[in-house]
DNA sequence: CCATGAAATGAGAGTAACTCTCAAAAGATG
DNA sequence: CATCTTTTGAGAGTTACTCTCATTTCATGG
């Protein structure tokens, strides 16, 4: 669900019994992230260099394309992928699972607007106005479209590979996609939630013709 | 539909009362394109520079750049989604639209693999392999999924800026992009016209749950 | 057929995103 | 504290892409 979950990287206050090691990387990466959203902020994206970003996050350049491969990456990638496929898991298992994914979409929603919401309204706007950003949000999309793929099809009783299951997993994102564009496209003004309902509707029960 | 249509430009052999210069432009742009190509059936796509590219088509890097904003640009621009569209208006206006989109896709598909089934075989590939050609033409389905959505618009009473509209088409394109990708994973081996109907039956009816 | 204007091209310099390599720094471990 | 491993920084190199300007190439009217 890259483009309403926020960006941060975990738990953030509470680092458990992680080591030194891995609580530093842990906030680099988010001196990063929060470098790269406050200059973004300040100056737009294009505008914003990836030693800007450095500099601003007291590392290397070096060491941001270590954490990121790419420019792109450091505004779009967030871990809340996996955590999406655990909830769908989780669901009862007579539950038809077109409710399910409702349920975890409208959760996953809740949750990332919740967080951290300025994250997730420069991410929907970035992917209005910055091409590229478009480009490497949809194959995010993709990516997360291929793990809803495998829950999906374990329920239905098909195999993750099949040509359905994919098809029917990719209109989806793709449709949901669609929401996020349309909100920032309007200015975030509509309940985000509603627009994701009516998303559903149209994706379940196609479009109505109004004139036949 | 740029994954499966065919990449040169317009009609080639004949080219009408253009004046020398349009007829020199179209000349340069195949030319380029068909550099590309071959590079990269020689060498891959990463491998494969403007420069060699350049070189090849027997025109400056410059040029190149003038002709096509981005490498990846040079492998999927085509010129069809217009025909498509107009395509689209061209069924009779009674037809259920569904019906129509069916015609329209399974035309443009037919037509792509006939007239250059190389092109459409590399696409898909490149889509597969390369990330970024990938992203960039999920990029470019979405261009496509406007056209169609404004067409889809006008007969189905709606606004073709509606949510509604908007969230079809692109899960439509979402869908069918998928199916490009099944096509090449498979190296090519099914019958494209019969995938893609397996996934419109998908995208329209939903995804039958087999174990209710 | 040539002169004048407009458009396309090429050459070259410049930027910025990435990649690779290697040596120095910092955390883990006994 | 010594050693081993991982992470970092510095720097050089590649390549996609941008901009500018002089030169060439086509179009046009006389």
């Amino acid at each position: 669900m890259t483009p309403m979950t926020p960006a941060r990287s975990f738990p953030l206050s509470d680092s458990p019994q992680l080591g030194l090691r891995e609580r530093k990387k842990i906030k680099t990466r988010t001196a990063i992230r929060d470098a790269t959203y406050a200059l973004i902020r300040e100056q737009g994206y294009e505008a914003t260099t990836v030693e800007q970003i450095a500099e601003r996050a007291e590392v290397s350049p070096s060491t941001v394309f270590r954490y990121f491969p790419t420019k792109e990456d450091i505004v779009l990638t967030d871990e809340y992928d996996p955590i999406l496929v655990r909830e769908l898991n989780e669901r009862p298992a007579d539950e038809p699972w077109t409710e399910s994914l409702r349920h975890v979409m409208r959760k996953a929603i809740a949750v990332g607007l919740a967080e951290d919401p300025e994250a997730t309204r420069i991410r929907s706007q970035l992917m209005l106005q910055v091409p590229a950003v478009r480009a490497r949000m949809l194959e995010s999309m993709s990516v997360t479209g291929r793990m809803l793929g495998e829950a999906v099809a374990e329920r239905s009783g098909r195999s993750g590979d099949s040509l359905e299951v994919r098809v029917y997993t990719m209109s989806l994102i793709g449709g949901l996609t669609e929401v996020s564009l349309y909100w920032a496209e309007n200015d975030f003004q509509d309940d985000f939630a509603e627009l994701f309902e009516r998303a559903l509707t149209v994706i379940e029960r196609g479009l109505p013709t109004k004139n036949p």
